[in-house]
DNA sequence: ACTCCCCCCTGTTAGC
DNA sequence: TGCTAACAGGGGGGAG
């Protein structure tokens, strides 16, 4: 389900309702959830009991929660460690939704609907945290976090692999465009990669290349200056806009991921519009198969 | 080293 | 009404 709009939500909700709270229990309901995770159900739960979430931080479509030491710290303190800055945070809940995931944050008492992972009290007795998650793509687990090659910002280590997304400082137009034109793929793969640019999904994909009128067919290295960089905006102007007409609705004790109603009847341009008029020049919108999914364009505006 | 495709799941819906 | 097939917004891993 959802793309880097989305995640920015659920990342936002987190970061109002869970960070400064301190894990009491943390429960596996499915393996599935924590299959990475290589200490296994019962050890992500031992590993997450007692843990402070310190802040909520994202790249692309990956979520991830600093935890702070646990309380594990030894129990003489040396003069050295007294005079020292306080170390940086070193490990993290690393969390991504895949296509169905959900972070719910609600009445601890609430009956437990058949499709929460996994499930975190916290020491306060308020709100817990739930991971609900249908079709079990997505998953959780704790991680190290370390510097990645560009040493832009601290990472959880098995995402290192993952480019920054176009909204955030570390994300550079250049490199990008540079990586883009020694591609031998089509630009809606390119798009798709979250190697080169995270955060994008099939449908921000298929709405930014309509935005910047290209064929989501057209090979990378055949791409002019000025088109990767209307494609590059294309690409920030959508998730801008999403994030904002989609701020998805979540009260206090709620942190919804569900970005369907509101943002996508209204704002669509291509995304599942199949025989529907283009926006632009009202020729039907036509849909293709593309890697057993959909790509949806406008065959007159993006040749 | 790169690119591509399968496949991990469950639920909904369209079509017969 | 009931069955089946297609499809759903992701990404890792391995084949080529």
């Amino acid at each position: 389900m959802p793309e880097l709009p989305e995640v920015e939500t659920v990342r936002a909700g987190v970061e109002k309702h869970v960070v400064g709270r301190t894990v009491a229990t943390a429960e596996v309901l499915n393996p599935r959830a924590v299959r990475r995770d290589l200490a296994g159900p019962d050890g992500f739960a031992a590993a997450m009991a007692g843990r402070t979430f310190l802040r909520a931080e994202r790249r692309g479509k990956y979520l991830w929660f600093a935890l702070d030491d646990g309380g594990a710290q030894p129990s003489r303190i040396s003069q050295e460690d007294l005079g020292a800055q306080a170390e940086p945070p070193s490990e993290a809940l690393l969390a991504h939704l895949g296509m169905s995931g959900q972070l719910l944050v609600g009445d601890p008492d609430r009956p437990l609907s058949p499709h929460v992972r996994a499930r975190f009290t916290f020491a306060d007795g308020g709100a817990d945290l739930r991971f609900t998650d249908q079709r079990t793509f997505g998953h959780l687990m704790t991680v190290p976090l370390v510097y990645p090659d560009d040493k832009s910002r601290v990472v959880p280590e098995p995402i290192k692999h993952i480019a920054p997304d176009p909204l955030e400082d570390a994300f550079d137009p250049k490199d990008f465009a540079a990586r883009l034109a020694r591609k031998k793929t089509q630009v809606k793969r390119a798009l798709l990669d979250q190697s080169l640019i995270s955060g994008v999904g099939n449908i921000y994909a298929d709405e930014a290349l309509w935005r910047a009128k290209l064929h989501w067919a057209r090979p990378t290295d055949t791409l002019k200056r000025s088109e990767v960089s209307r494609l590059l905006d294309a690409v920030r102007d959508v998730l801008t806009e999403a994030l904002k007409a989609g701020g998805t609705s979540f009260d206090a004790l709620y942190v919804n991921v569900n970005g369907e109603s509101g943002y996508f009847d209204r704002s669509l341009n291509a995304y599942g519009r199949e025989g529907e008029p283009c926006g632009r020049c009202a020729t039907p919108i036509r849909r293709d198969s593309f890697m057993n999914r959909s790509s949806y364009s406008c065959p007159r505006c993006q040749k």
